[in-house]
DNA sequence: TCCCACGTTCGTGCAGTGCGAACGCGCGAT
DNA sequence: ATCGCGCGTTCGCACTGCACGAACGTGGGA
């Protein structure tokens, strides 16, 4: 798998991303403030608006373009061939009820994790992640244990294309410690985050695979003050390993 | 607002959209595949997906492309700035735990109704619509109920695009008897579906609205042996439109 | 009433797109 | 083990169709 970056890309298309991007930030754009933002003229932002409007993946709505509705239709496609997905939302809902904590699942897409699922406990905290949201995997409890089960040069590659960004002091951003440990979560089986993204949460982590490949994580997540001694370091993550594995077996019958 | 469709667009970018729109029916497919369908060279669909791939809307697995989990974010994201979606969901439960049939809540959108929300009670019966899921209007009480509430002339425009489709015996396909069916529903505040689009169908809908516009429209589906007499004509009639009224008052305040 | 800013249209030049041939590779059949 | 098919990929070339920017029509605010 040459994950060259040196294709020919199509400019044309790559604006009009960069317009659906846009759009997806803000709720609503004329055509003169995508052209100034983008870079482009006048003239050429409507030929695209105009036909992102007629395969309706865009609404005019006045002087004003949208995102339209068709991206549920694409999302919900997209959620609905992922097999697992049904079996992962009963598992983490038992699993957030039975510790009232945050539970999360995410899977590994271009190098980052993308949220799949949440499932809040009583006690949970709220947490900014939504499905479809992407974060860096370095920093994450699930990050890690996806990066554990996964070929040597495929981290590398990640590395160099994502970099290991640092939020807080505890942060991995050295790859060698990176390296040293995936290392200790492949043998132990799970993955903590000690405050490596935000300050004052922990999560806990295990790995969801098929016999030879990575399919996601499960996580659970919570504040410092409670995320601390056996519950933390022993409790929690054979919570947390027992659901994953329930969520492997099931998925091998769907 | 000229929605004149002899605007100038962009090709490179339609083909890149009749790609999405592929991948969207199949799951997953490969570069000889892909230009093979939509008559382009090979290199022409290469450099497309190296443009999507690189932008994260596919992702490449071996030899083929999917789309990507991307979706989820931009579905979510279209569904969040829908302010009324958490009224909606809160009366059509309330709504279909009531009567125990199917509810459902669709939004028009380039000439079409666009299903958004379903909520099942007991006895409701299978549909096959899905958030996103895009039908022609002129057949479904709830489509009948939101072109009831448009300017005569964009139902025009309506009808101009999509045509009145025949699918059943009762399927209204004449411009003239639309137009008093529309009228009807106008006055008395709500539409019925009598077996227009599936035979055996019954449904009846109400519109949800502000002072000017329409924003969308309710529904409750059933069998035609259950919807009948009474019940039909006047029970659901009455539990439909009050609880479109909750959700036009509730939406006030988000 | 005027004027600015918006979306829209269109003719033009040339960048960039699409093509098709050629290449390397992996897999299955022989 | 070998061959050959079919896959994704690359690249040079011709020409298309993209992006530009000026010009136009329009609607809203001062």
């Amino acid at each position: 798998m040459a994950t060259h970056d040196g294709s020919r890309t199509v400019e044309a298309v790559q604006t009009t991303l960069d317009i659906i991007e846009l759009l997806l930030e803000r709720d609503g754009a004329g055509i003169t403030e995508i052209a100034s933002e983008l870079d482009r003229s006048k003239g050429t932002i409507h030929g695209h608006m105009a036909t992102l409007s007629q395969n309706e993946f865009v609404v005019k709505e006045g002087e004003t373009y949208r995102l339209s509705l068709r991206y549920l239709e694409l999302g919900e496609k997209v959620r609905d061939r992922l097999q697992i997905y049904d079996v992962v939302t009963e598992e983490l809902d038992d699993l957030s009820a039975s510790c009232g904590e945050l539970a999360q699942f995410a899977m590994p897409e271009h190098g980052r994790a993308v949220y799949i699922y949440k499932s809040a406990g009583e006690k949970a905290i709220q947490s900014a992640s939504s499905p479809g949201k992407r974060e860096y995997m370095h920093c994450l409890s699930l990050g890690k244990a996806m990066l554990a089960h996964m070929p040597r040069e495929r981290v590398e590659e990640i590395i160099d294309r994502h970099g290991l960004v640092g939020y807080t002091d505890n942060t991995i951003t050295d790859p060698d410690t990176l390296f040293e440990e995936l290392e200790t979560i492949r043998e132990r089986g799970y993955a903590f985050d000690r405050e490596e993204k935000i300050e004052g949460l922990r999560c806990v982590a295990a790995p969801v695979k098929t016999k030879e490949e990575i399919i996601g994580a499960i996580s659970i997540s919570g504040p410092a003050s409670r995320f601390e001694g056996e519950f933390y370091e022993e409790e929690l993550p054979s919570k947390v390993t027992r659901s994953a594995n329930v969520i492997e077996i099931n998925s091998q019958f769907s």
